[in-house]
DNA sequence: CATATTTTGGACCAGTTAGTCCATAACATT
DNA sequence: AATGTTATGGACTAACTGGTCCAAAATATG
C-alpha cells in the first residue's frame, strides 16, 4: 500500500532514539521499535537492515541534531561564559523534568554498549569530541573575553567541562534533585576562575 | 549430591556482579550468570529466587565490599588531599587496564536501570551517598589541614567530587586514554584550591 | 550400612527474541 | 481503467528468555 503518509526516515530515527534513549539498547525489543516509529516489521528491514544498524544510525542522527544543536550555542552572541553556565544550568534542570531523566543519549549509549560494541563506542566518541570541541571554543572566547583564567590550558578546560556535565547527569539518574545538580555544576565552574 | 565444594554465597554474588559489571543487566543472561557462580539452575533459584533479586542483591554486595573499602580510605594516615587526589589518579588508571574499562559499578547500574527499576534506583543512591560521605569526611579533614580551601562549603566539594569522578569514568569509557583522564583529574581537583 | 538431607542435571514450559518471506493490498503513473 | 511500484500484514523460523519441577545422585548423619 505504498507508505499511506509521506515517511520521513529522520522522523523514524528520532523515534527510535528515543527509545534506545529511554530504554536502552538490549532492554528495547523490536517491537518497542516498530511502535515508536510506526512502521511495519517489514518495512523496518527493509528499510533498515537491523535492529543494530538502527541503532548505530540513530548515534548519528544525535550527533546530527542534538550535538550539532549544542555546538550552535557556541556562536550565539552572549559571553562565553554565561553561554557555559546556562549549559551546566539547563542540564541541572532537565534531569528532573518529566521526561529529562534519561541523561545523555552519548553517556547512555557509552556507559551502555561501549565495551561490546566496538563500532558504537567509535561513533560514540566521535559524537562526544563535538561536545568536547564547543566547549573548547567557548573557554577560548571566553578567556579572550577575560571571563575565564587565561593562564589554563583550553583543552584541559573544555575535557573538563564535557566530563563534568557527563557526571552531573550520572548523579542524576539516581537523585534528581534540582538544588544538587545545579550546585555541583556551580562548584565545578569555579575552575574556571 | 550436596553441594560437591564449600558453597560462599558472598563469592558466588561476587562472580554475579562481576557478569553484571561487564555486560549491564539486560544484556546478562541467566546462562551467563550460572556459568560465572558455578551453579546449576536449580540451586539458583533455590538460593536467589530470581534473576532480578540477585541483581539488587548485587548492588547490595557492592556496597558491602568496594565502596566500604573505598570509605576505608577516608582512615588512612595521609593527608587528606592526597588522599583524594590517590583516587582520582587510580580511577583514571584502572579505566586504562585491561579488565578495568568497566568504570564505576554504581554508575553503570545507575545509567543502565534506574529509569525502569525504582527497586534498583534506591540502593544505588545510597551506595552513592556513601562515596558522597567518604569524600565529605575527607574534605573535612583536608580543611582543618590548610590543604583545602576552608571557606568552600564541605558538603557541596563533597557532591562534586563524586559526581567528578563519575564524570571521568563515563568519559573512560569511550576514550580510555590515561592521560586524557588524569589530566581532567587534575584540573577537577583545582577547585579544592 | 541405612536413612535423611541436600544439590543437581535435565526435561519441560510458555513467552519472547530478532529476523525472513511472500501474497496481498494500496498507491502513483500512464 | 490498466499497469507498475512499493509497503504491508501476517505466517513462519529457530533460537533463546527466565523460570518450574522432579527423579536421581551425592553427601552427611545416624
Amino acid at each position: 500500500m505504498a507508505r499511506p503518509r509521506e515517511f520521513d526516515k529522520t522522523v523514524a530515527l528520532g523515534q527510535a532514539m528515543n527509545v534506545f534513549w529511554s530504554r536502552g539498547y538490549e532492554a528495547t525489543s523490536l517491537c518497542d521499535l516498530l511502535c515508536a516509529m510506526e512502521l511495519s516489521k517489514s518495512s523496518f528491514y527493509d528499510t533498515f537492515g537491523s535492529k543494530h544498524q538502527v541503532f548505530l544510525d540513530t548515534i548519528e542522527h544525535y550527533k546530527n541534531t542534538v550535538t550539532a544543536q549544542v555546538s550552535c550555542i557556541a556562536g550565539l552572541d552572549a559571553p562565553a561564559r554565561k553561554l557555559i553556565e546556562g549549559m551546566f544550568e539547563k542540564a541541572a534542570s532537565r534531569m528532573t523534568e518529566k521526561g529529562g531523566q534519561r541523561g545523555c543519549y552519548l553517556n547512555n549509549c557509552a556507559v551502555d554498549v561501549s565495551l561490546r560494541d566496538p563500532e558504537a563506542a567509535k561513533l560514540i566518541h566521535s559524537g562526544i569530541a563535538i561536545m568536547e570541541n564547543t566547549f573548547l571554543s567557548l573557554v577560548e572566547r571566553g578567556q579572550r573575553e577575560g571571563d575565564i583564567a587565561a593562564d589554563k590550558n583550553a583543552l584541559s578546560l573544555a575535557r573538563y567541562l564535557t566530563s563534568s556535565l557527563n557526571g552531573i547527569m550520572v548523579i542524576g539518574k539516581s537523585n534528581p534533585d534540582r538544588d544538587v545538580l545545579s550546585d555541583i555544576g556551580r562548584t565545578a565552574l569555579t575552575v574556571l576562575d
